[in-house]
DNA sequence: TAGATTGTTAATCGATTAACAATC
DNA sequence: TAGATTGTTAATCGATTAACAATC
């Protein structure tokens, strides 16, 4: 069955459209409208009707959307129905505090091999996970199935990281190093960059600030 | 002076310009085009100028952009160029090892008090910082001159971090929790979701699959 | 039936890209 | 001067929003 082309902001709001449905479903909410949804979530309705519409006709018309169905959908789009691994590169502060993180197994995402190409940190404990040296990545990923490869050491080592990620098959990265990787078609590569998100918040500091002194068209 | 609307677009690049140039300056580049900078970072030329061109007019026809003059104009367009204070809540791994992340100083952002609701953590030293309980807020947001908050607790009480903040009078939030946070107009909010991320990574596996065996339009 | 809400088309809006005159 | 590259306008592209028939 041939798919039309869906664009990438659709597909980042899913998990949000996913989040706030299990939050709902915790609170034994049986149906919500797009326009609750909207609401809530600070989205024009018709978007989200429109965004869930690419993938099926999930609502009832003068109903809304039943949200145990919906969460089962979006979870079935997104794939999160089969349980998916992931490696994790660079043992610092970040990458350790990743492997912490419990909600993976919620998602059916779960990280289950830990590298760092430090000698010192190879061999330690982390959440369960024997750091490995990353001479054993294309080993490990091909034996655990690892789909998805995370990237937390520094930026010049980032793109490093990532052609070996590659050369041992995987298809996802997630980079949380502030650099732009450079990686062949038929990879994805998707940025955690929160010092962008950072910086650009220091804009608008000043940007509401001129504003109440009228210094701003609007 | 007036200043014409910016789009969000334009200003989340500017980070990712400025770092690029950080890497140029290091290796002792004095001149570098749109051409390379679209190159390197995977953007148009067209855009990069244009991005600029709202700001003013940076570069030297036939000649490209001085490397260490625009690094300077664009940290003067993003305020970098004075200190700005942060503060932290949630003291989990993640914000810990945001505390311990040295890069604030380099952008001259920097957290300067933490905070956190679990009395058992409160008084406890992080990177020099003694935690704080929430009571605090106010008065030290106040003292220090506190600009911008990150907001790293358990997604259910993201709300009330926020609304703490906003009562404290910060203009800017960071927000790592997996929710969408209400605050009132002139409160700027960032969202650093890399959960999302991971989750609509999760679609692009299935679908760089798909697209090898012929089943999606490109 | 009357009211509500979807799915979808058409209209609008905004962002990206191409093209090129200006000029270093 | 010839070649290169900016700044900017116009064209294109794509995403968001409004509107409404279908229908629960």
């Amino acid at each position: 069955m041939k798919q039309e082309k869906i664009s990438e902001a659709v597909v980042r709001r899913l998990p949000v459209y996913l989040r706030f449905l299990n939050e709902l479903s915790l609170s034994d909410v049986q149906t919500v409208s797009s326009q609750d949804l909207g609401e809530k979530l600070d989205l024009n309705p018709a978007q989200i009707r429109k965004d869930l519409a690419y993938f099926g006709e999930f609502g009832r018309k003068g109903v809304g959307y039943n949200v145990a169905y919906l969460i089962e959908k979006i979870r079935h789009i997104l794939k999160l129905d089969k349980t998916l691994n992931v490696a994790l590169v660079g043992t610092g502060n970040l990458g350790r505090a990743l492997c912490n993180y419990n909600m993976y197994t919620k998602d059916n995402m779960k990280i289950v091999a830990v590298f760092d190409a430090d000698a010192g940190k190879t061999g330690t404990k982390i959440n369960q996970m024997t750091v490995q040296p990353m001479s054993e990545l294309s080993e490990t990923v091909d034996r655990l199935g690892i789909a998805i490869g995370i990237i937390t050491v520094p930026a010049i080592e980032a793109q490093n990281v990532a052609d070996r990620f590659v050369a041992a098959g995987i298809k996802g990265i997630l980079n949380f190093a502030p650099s732009v990787l450079k990686v062949p078609a038929g990879v994805r590569i998707h940025y955690a960059d929160f010092t962008a998100e950072l910086l650009s918040l220091a804009y608008y500091m000043d940007y509401e600030k001129r504003k109440e002194q009228g210094d701003v068209e609007e």
